[in-house]
DNA sequence: TACTAAATGTCGGTA
DNA sequence: TACCGACGTTTAGTA
């Protein structure tokens, strides 16, 4: 793990320094007065201001402002970033195809330039998803009623996979979706898709059950759910889920 | 516009520059070697690895690995960042309410840090959004179909805010749906249900069509649309859209 | 590669 | 503040 730094270099030191970093595979944070560009799917142009420019060796690109936690501009993976000097300004730009898109950083000033040599970053595991709902209904199927029975999970229909497949008590089939949080209307649609074509997978006339399975549901989502004869039963993923402690307490140090 | 950058700082050093920073209401990059515990809506947790770590003054936190658009820990606008030294490591915790969340980074080492003095954070201007597609329709409303007279944008429903509300040649009542790219089965049912909702609205029996107008549209959305009885109509927001040359080519420098 | 839906989604507008 | 839908959504999983 090393860090290498630039203070306020010139836009030919900042050059040779971005190429040697992306030849090691390096990640980049630029700081600086500079404009961005972006064209491709939509388009968009940014007046100079200052900003945090982090160049993954992946091809991710994030330009951020001192606000918000999504980049103003930005690059997914598989991009190339490419650097020049034009104009008396350092020229960063990421570059993808499928679909083209092109992202460009035009810096006036460099402040700081920083390459990092980085080695493996892991993925995290998330606990309190719909996955994890998912498990829990499947151990405890009385979450949803009394005498449920689970026949299968991400049951393939014309309409989509659908997360819980089984039938009620008396034998009648029963569409499950699982929401990890609170649902509005667009939750409630896609149960009802569902609903519709195991109904039309089903004898005609056989009275097919919906249950929207979520902590809380919106009015307007409940409505629907009504109109369509559909159920909602409370319930949350396990854990995670709550006070937001991460660890017991202790003061901040001085 | 400064920078203040601490290179392998001892814990204590990283701590003092961290608190003046905050107070300074910079935008704070660290870079080392450290664990992440998240707990709040969710939960999650992260063994021991190198990332960059992204503090700003309005209280977003980013955690960065070497590879991905998104962060793989982060936290939102309106926390509050702190941070102490425990254990022999330097921690920063930010936390917010409502919800109850908590980012906690610890940092075995600290490989830079840097404080950047940042002023005024434009906001980018997108082309080719799904309001650029309502203005071109209501500029020009053949698009829909020849004939068809919009009354209303974001047309207040049951269902909710209808985005083009008007009528065709022939005096039916159309509600149109906008879509910036080729949409799927969502896009499908959310037009389903506003169509729904202005058939509540309308006398018994009146005719009210639906139009989904996006670029493409994929084979399970058409069966639905079919299905509901309602339409597709093909149509791109304006410019911004396709090449994504940002600007002319030159060669990049060497 | 395209489709489908989840996400600690985030963000903006509105009631 | 809650609701609602857009987003250059991104990302993961699957056909």
């Amino acid at each position: 793990m090393t860090a290498t730094t630039l203070h306020e270099p010139a836009h030919r030191e900042a050059l040779w320094e971005l190429e040697a970093a992306f030849d090691r595979g390096d990640l980049v944070t630029l700081f600086g007065t500079c404009t961005v560009e972006y064209d491709g799917r939509a388009a968009s142009s940014l007046g100079p201001g200052a900003r945090l420019l982090v160049l993954k060796p992946d091809g991710s690109s994030l330009v951020h402002t001192d606000e918000g936690r999504t980049p103003v501009n930005w690059q997914p993976p598989g991009s190339e970033h490419r650097a020049a000097v034009r104009d008396g300004r350092l020229r960063v730009r990421s570059v993808r195809t499928s679909p083209a898109e092109t992202l460009d950083v035009r810096f006036s000033v460099v402040e700081q330039l920083t390459a990092y040599g980085v080695t493996g970053g892991r993925s995290v595991e998330v606990i309190g998803s719909e996955a994890d709902l998912k498990e829990r209904v499947l151990a405890d199927p009385a979450l949803v009623e009394d005498g449920f029975e689970p026949l299968a999970s991400e049951r393939a229909s014309d309409a989509g996979p659908i997360d819980v497949f089984g039938r009620d008590a008396a034998g009648r089939p029963v569409v499950v979706e699982l929401k990890r949080r609170r649902v509005g209307p667009d939750a409630a649609g896609q149960l009802a898709r569902y609903v519709s074509a195991i109904e039309r997978e089903e004898p005609d006339g056989t009275e097919v059950r919906g249950v929207l399975l979520a902590p809380s549901i919106t009015d307007r989502a409940r409505a629907l759910l009504a109109d369509e004869g559909l159920e909602h039963v409370a319930a949350e993923p396990p854990a995670g889920n709550g006070d937001g402690d991460a660890d017991a307490a202790d003061a901040d140090g001085s």
